[in-house]
DNA sequence: AAATTTAGGTAAAACGTTTTATCTGAAAAA
DNA sequence: TTTTTCAGATAAAACGTTTTACCTAAATTT
């Protein structure tokens, strides 16, 4: 039970191999008689064409790379049918990869990516793969960055608008009446960390709020989740007259429901609370938990659609390759309406 | 800056490609000399086989199609890491694909895979596509299966004990001093969750307790979570008499937190609680769930071994190719130690 | 010295496509 | 009638490897 190939088709027709693909393509010119003829056995016979030899022949893989930072984050698994489903409309596969936010590792996979020759790339930036991802560029294949991009390079981009994320929220607890709000964050040096604590400062400041050094805690990247809920906790409990508390990453807001949660603070009467980035246990359980959410779907299509336009196989009416998404604020029951009435 | 190839290397070094291909491949006789030389400007030049090519005329892809229910859920970001770097010690690729738990997507799934000549497959199975991997089997290609298996097909699994794995924790709660241990399960038609629940039936009647079919609740596959909340609530308040409950699956026991959380109970206080496959959400709140924990980087090791073996790529003294690897139990605190003694 | 083996090397076919260039016979134009 | 055009079909090259089969000259055996 072989595997039957154009050749067999041609066979069994009578006629030639490439008149047998000139039918499967649309290409040339040929009677419908033969047409008819051709098709018609090829469906009979289940004829799939042999995709390797049909990349090594036009140098098209029909592959996209993605290199994302872990495939157990909740991000990957919402953008990965999403990439999926646009690629497939337009005979893309996906291949993935994960850089376990390591610049070994994820220079590793662009390398060997390359090397399986992909036909574009999709990648959310680890920092210090600038010179990689440029060097990808000027071979000619299209990237697009995802979540998070280089400043000052000429990259193709799509991200969620972290800066006006972070405002909403702020604005939100603001106009509830809070007064005290705490920023905590990461010592990433990510470009749309920077812009997170920027929409933090840069909010309280259009409110004429000064921002106050000690309600900013900025957590080192590689603590421990135990260090992290200590860390938080007693930058808690250092600052008493803080009200409400704003998380920079759903994981920083997942130790400081745990802080919370050890220290016996009910939120939002103790203190309220805000994370960016949406997560599975913040819709879980009383009272939920106020987030700004990433509209991951909605990042995964247009970056897919980036990178197709670049492939040529989409044409489109964008002006620019950099696109900022608004994020949503999903308002739950960790920030109390009009709480300056009640105090 | 084209890709150089083995022609390339052949003409700077004055041999032919068969020669070059032989140093390469470690196969012929070659002098030491030319085999140094071919070696340094391959090396100089940054020579990468292409591997499209290399497949075309092997026949082997190098690569291992995987096929998972869906690649959010956490199984899929716990096992993904281990096979991939397990298979990359045999040169081979991992392509995702997941089933959405639906029949037809699986089935195209398969297809697609085949269509891209993968050498191998890895599949958690869906009910009704028995016949699909059978016929992946008769093509002579090698397919484990994971998490599950069809009962009474020759085909290679590996997957937890499911029954073992929930007679631990029935005896860990028979221990304890539990009498009336309930039990919610889910009606899907997997193998898994009858052994499941026969591990509940057989392992009280070994303790000499008939088994109270008022104790058990079979929620629909299709439920909303919140009907399944709902489902849990009532079932708890109808049965007075139950001081434990034990959950099937992971998605069944955070329901039931839900449950008990919204009906003010307190584990393990008022009802002592244990759920089938670890979550990150048990490990996060006092008092902490105790749970089943899954293996799962042993099961996706053993997986793939069973697949490399088959691939001949790695000899083995397996005696089976059916494997069952033995679950942990988890305790936290939602299991009262010598709850007798204080009752 | 003639015959045989062997080490070292290569030409060419093959994998399954796509695509270019060419070929044929009939219809259209001269 | 002769030339031109054109529709319909195909042979053959190419993509970059691997591998078979063969070649040559030197070394070894007779």
């Amino acid at each position: 039970m072989k595997k039957i190939s154009i050749k067999d088709i041609a066979r069994m027709t009578g006629t030639s191999p490439t008149t047998v693909s000139f039918v499967l393509n649309g290409k040339g010119r040929t009677s419908d008689a033969l047409t008819k003829k051709i098709l018609a056995t090829a469906k009979k016979e289940g004829y799939q064409p042999n995709q390797i030899a049909v990349s090594l022949r036009t140098g098209q893989s029909k592959v996209i790379g993605l290199i994302v930072e872990n495939m157990g984050g909740s991000f990957f698994g919402a953008i990965s049918k999403e990439l999926e489903s646009e690629a497939k409309k337009y005979g893309y596969r996906i291949v993935y990869c994960s850089s376990e936010n390591n610049i070994r590792k994820g220079r590793e996979m662009m390398e060997m990516l390359a090397h399986q020759q992909v036909d574009g790339y999709i990648i959310t930036p680890t920092a210090g793969l600038e010179k990689d991802v440029m060097k990808l560029m000027t071979s000619k294949k299209p990237v697009v960055l995802m979540d998070s991009y280089y400043p000052g390079l000429d990259i193709p981009y799509v991200l969620v608008d972290n800066f006006n994320g972070i405002k909403q929220g702020i604005d939100h607890l603001l106009e509830a009446g809070y007064e005290n709000i705490g920023f905590v964050t990461v010592d990433l040096d990510l470009i749309q960390m920077k812009e997170r604590l920027s929409g933090y400062t840069e909010t309280l400041k259009f409110h004429n709020i000064k921002p106050d050094k000690k309600l900013v805690l900025t957590l080192p990247y590689d603590s421990t989740k135990e260090e992290m809920v200590n860390e938080i906790s007693s930058f808690i409990r250092k600052n008493k007259n803080m009200d409400a508390i704003f998380f920079a990453t759903n994981y920083l807001g997942i130790a400081g429901l745990q802080s919370l949660s050890n220290m016996r603070y009910k939120v939002p009467e103790d203190l309220a609370m805000i994370s960016f980035d949406d997560h599975e246990i913040f819709s879980l359980f009383a009272p939920g938990i106020t987030t700004v959410q990433q509209p991951t779907e909605e990042i995964a299509r247009a970056a897919m659609n980036l990178l197709l336009t670049q492939l040529g196989k989409k044409e489109s009416n964008l002006i620019t390759n950099k696109i900022q998404i608004p994020a949503n604020l999903v308002k739950r029951n960790s920030v109390k309406k009009g709480k300056t009435l009640n105090a």
